[in-house]
DNA sequence: TGACACTTTGCAATCGATTGCAATAGAATG
DNA sequence: CATTCTATTGCAATCGATTGCAAAGTGTCA
């Protein structure tokens, strides 16, 4: 439909106070509802509004009322190495978060350049577009985003408590999601237990804190050389793991800091005639939806996106309406999904 | 940060006007790089700007320029079963079309209620807002996207091609999907093939189709009490898959309209005794990145849903320039990518 | 009938950028 | 020096809604 049909579109609120008899003073008062304007002219123009599918002008509202009810939401995935978006932590993350702005009365604008500088991101056209930002993950734009959070407008960061933070953050407590993780495997039985993650990334930083925290609570001493950090990409991945293994012939436990390394580190270990979970037992985290279809299921921290999107959103709306707002780490609950199997 | 920083924010056109010591028309001119103010003038005004941390107000702008240069991309998923999104499918196409967006200087809006009228989503502020929209799926609402495709603003649609069809739609190919599949299974062996999925849905009647096509063609004729539409919540899935294999005991292969299912069903099929894929082959449909990575690999047909993102990028950007546009089934390219394990 | 209260509507300024046209300054030309 | 041309810049209208204030309409009561 490269033409837009005539009569279907196009009718502006001063043809539709024509055609309703009043000023368009009255239309604007009308369609929103204002107890000046008598009911029955509201309806009239109601009707009317309908019958000729209007379509207010929002961005005229939006200057007039200076706001957009828009939030910029900023994916701050590993961009070099995962081009393609195939993490599905973003989208449940985007889904609970576009939700609960709806709820809110907000729409959400989607960022998906990497953000390398505060002054980049403020010359983007969806900064100045927006009421507020909200980004998933922190990067490794730590201090862009305490620069970020004194300029004009709000933003909320999903992501972990860095030292020397003046932004507001909401995040799972990931000391204590690696805590759990690793205190399963022990639990298991498991003595020698490795920890796969980029421990240069804040979060995963924290797990793997929590997993040294565990083990030292439990009287092992934690191997740095039990530490690695496969990469995203899958082939490339599952070569250094397959490598690890052969040299470390005496783990009998992997925490990993994803549901997809775990996936992998499974599937290298079966190809090295190694059971899963009896002789090696391995933790995911993220808890994504296809880890509880396969076999063995995989055991998993789980947070609790869904939350952490709604306090992101509560955060945001408290920031909008000039409320001073707390950060939020503990809010969001943190759980151990356990594998049907365990080690034998 | 409730209470802006003083200084470091709000500083508006005016202001930059009396610093540069011009006009607001000049500032607006330089700003943009218009060739009618002078080098020095431009030089000034763009380093007081970022001096001063100026940020455009967009909504302005979009006004006087009758656009906003936004695009609303609409998740059509199945709300009611899936209420969380989980299928990484949207996130890889949300993620393209992004990307894509960008590339052609527009920004994207998410809208995730579900969408059951044209009237409805007219009046929903992202309408109001874009310049048009770009639906993912066409749910059980082909007639309302009809509707939609006669007002104001343009839409396109990823989605399969129906019968009495107004809007433009870029999809792949699933009648072709469903008969690669299928022929990989019978090239494996198989005779007696089911289907998993709700053949409702347009895209997934068409791979139904190609599945029977392939089978005729094969010379088997199509048993339809081996298709089963099992539900998206995991354990009704798997309860009503058990059930069908415990009554249809002679089935060598299911073809599976999508990578959950398949998990799911080689998760039943083992916790039956059944060997996969010697006993009996399973193929999926969406080639998810951990599916690679699970143990049999699975096999699976893979869309190219980085280039049907583009296409539909592509599209909307011949639509917003008044161009006349085809629809695009073919662009996308359809493969199967295989286990590394095949029928014994 | 006139005064007053209350309901409903319209007028016109406003939000912050863009841009056609007019105006100015300075250079070039006759 | 007067004139024409060019390079810059400013003035002011414009985009389409909202809203304070004024005004018109309606009803009540003395």
């Amino acid at each position: 439909m490269p033409q837009k049909k005539p009569g279907q579109s196009n009718i502006d609120m001063q043809q539709l106070a024509d055609m309703a008899g009043v000023s368009r003073a009255t239309v604007s008062r009308a369609l929103n509802d204002s107890p000046l304007v008598n009911e029955r002219t509201k309806d009239k123009i109601r009707e009317l509004a309908e019958k000729h599918h209007f379509v207010m002008n929002e961005t005229a509202r939006n200057l007039r009322l200076q706001r957009s009810n828009m939030i910029c939401v900023v994916l701050m995935h590993d961009v070099e190495l995962s081009h393609h978006l195939s993490d599905p932590f973003f989208l449940r993350m985007v889904g609970s978060v576009v939700d609960h702005l709806a709820e809110s009365g907000h729409d959400l604008m989607l960022y998906h350049k990497p953000v390398t500088s505060a002054a980049e991101f403020l010359a983007a056209r969806v900064y100045r577009q927006c009421d507020g930002a909200i980004f998933i993950g922190q990067g490794m734009i730590h201090e862009e985003l305490n620069k970020l959070a004194g300029y004009q407008k709000p933003i909320v960061v999903w992501g972990a408590d860095l030292p020397g933070r003046d932004y507001r953050i909401v995040g799972s407590d990931n000391v204590m999601g690696g805590e759990l993780a690793t205190q399963h495997l022990l639990s298991q039985g498991c003595k020698r237990i490795a920890f796969f993650g980029d421990i240069r990334k804040p979060e995963l930083a924290l797990r793997h804190e929590g997993y040294t925290n565990a083990l030292r609570h439990a009287g092992i001493e934690p191997d740095s050389s039990l530490q690695l950090d496969p990469p995203m990409e899958r082939g490339a991945a599952e070569s250094i793991i397959d490598n690890f293994l052969e040299n470390k012939p005496g783990i009998d436990g992997i925490v990993c800091s994803s549901d997809m390394l775990a996936a992998s580190a499974i599937s290298c270990l079966q190809r090295h005639g190694i059971s899963v979970p009896s002789q090696v037992a391995v933790t995911g985290y993220d808890d994504l939806e296809i880890g509880a279809r396969i076999n063995p299921t995989l055991t998993t921290v789980s947070q609790d996106v869904s939350g952490g999107g709604k306090q992101l959103v509560k955060k945001m709306m408290g920031l909008l309406a000039g409320k001073k707002v707390r950060d939020s780490i503990r809010d969001t609950s943190l759980v151990i999904r356990e594998s049907s199997l365990r080690k034998g």
